[in-house]
DNA sequence: TAAATAGTGTCTATAAGACATTATCTC
DNA sequence: GAGATAATGTCTTATAGACACTATTTA
């Protein structure tokens, strides 16, 4: 995404250009990021140890490393928000599936100064979840149930997260979202399980599994070793391809 | 989008809190505005008078207004998209289709400063066009077709119109976005075109009219008086309801 | 054997693509 | 009347929902 650069005619207003003195924005990544632990939907939230909004919830997240006008080159906000998933949960970009999901910039979200967050959505599959380690000021980690009823977020933070609730179910169809939510292993029931809770409508078991065999046929998934146990009959496991 | 306020335990806290001398970048708002102009998709560009990119054509915006930390409450995103469309173009938020695109953060994006835009793309009527004026600084502004080959853009703006044009084509058939793209009164196949465009695939007149037929029987579209005058059989005239 | 859930098959309604046909205007 | 395009209808195929049924395990 780098400019092209400017032409040589700019070269003289550039050598002179000094930036004014306009305030400016802070500019923070902040982090949806969503699992399902025991069939449940769930967002890792960070309690939050100073204030504002001391002992409530908040994502993590943190601000955008810009640099210092021509000597340091700063980091872009993918460099910004992979940083900030390593540093506070230990997770890497080529782990998880993630994608940016808007700017919120309300003058009031923040009551020490002026933020505007830049948020992303990651997708975490249940079996990263036990390497998921609340790293730094993440001291008290946890993975809460979405929608969190009754849990007021810090910040505008609810907000955010309805809006990766919202953008989740308008892509699960027409994505393979779905994929980053399921073990590297699963049964069928499981993936299932996956686009009930994210439709938030049950899936039929026969229906669901003719969209499955076409996955099949396309090789998006095939069998994996071995039987998942169960309380009753155990059942078949897959991976993708 | 108001944060909810601090607790009181907070409020020690922010009165003695000093907003750092961390560096912050600049937030800019770019608007990609599109419309359809002899069946072709076409985007406002406004030629830059000056550097950098002096002479090349790019997308209308400014600068977020931040405020001075405490006194001033500057403006949120959306009042600052909705200001600049008013200065560059003369439209009001609430004769156009409006939604915000993303952040564009690269660090090398604009050779002056660290500049953070957020774009958003605006869907224009085709007979508002004429009331389009390039206000202010934007004393060139022209509809260029898009993809305007072999034209670059000024910083990252064909990136910009790239993610803008994707954008409507995913939403084109799940949302009632077709309605901001023809004129208040219009025909089907009129209607049918921007389908066509939006898409870049032809759209079948007897598929299409039984897709139309379901909007009319859903009291989406309704008949408006007189016909449209062609070269052969003219047509029925619809508007929406 | 009973309970539970994995897995299969079938019927039907709806939506979507291809395409032939008719209607109504301008020139 | 010729040409053009609006408007209509029909056939076929793909997709999706509802639901009955069979299979295989544990308790």
């Amino acid at each position: 995404m780098r400019a092209r650069s400017a032409s040589s005619a700019d070269a003289a207003f550039l050598a002179s250009y000094k930036p004014s003195d306009f305030s400016r924005p802070s500019v923070a990544v902040d982090i949806v990021a969503l699992t399902v632990i025991d069939s449940l939907l769930r967002v890792l939230l960070i309690r939050r140890a100073e204030p504002p909004f001391r002992g409530r919830w908040a994502l993590p997240g943190g601000f955008v490393r810009v640099g210092d006008a021509h000597r340091h080159r700063g980091e872009s906000l993918d460099e910004a928000v992979a940083r900030e998933l390593d540093e506070e949960t230990g997770l890497s970009v080529r782990d998880v599936y993630l994608e940016q999901l808007g700017a919120f910039g309300h003058p009031d979200r923040d009551p020490r100064m002026r933020v505007i967050s830049v948020a992303y959505y990651a997708l975490v599959r249940p079996d990263l979840v036990p390497t998921v380690r609340g790293g730094g000021d993440a001291a008290h980690a946890e993975w809460h149930v979405v929608p969190s009823r009754g849990l007021r977020l810090a910040f505008d933070h609810d907000r955010i997260v309805d809006a990766a609730r919202e953008r989740i179910r308008e892509r699960i169809h027409t994505t393979s979202l779905a994929r980053s939510l399921v073990a590297r292993t699963f049964t069928i029931p499981e993936l299932r399980n996956v686009y009930a809770i994210v439709t938030g409508e049950p899936q039929d078991p026969g229906n669901f599994r003719r969209k499955f065999q076409a996955m099949l046929d396309a090789r998006v998934v095939e069998r994996a070793p071995g039987k998942r146990i169960t309380a009753s009959k155990p059942a078949a496991v897959y991976r993708f391809a």
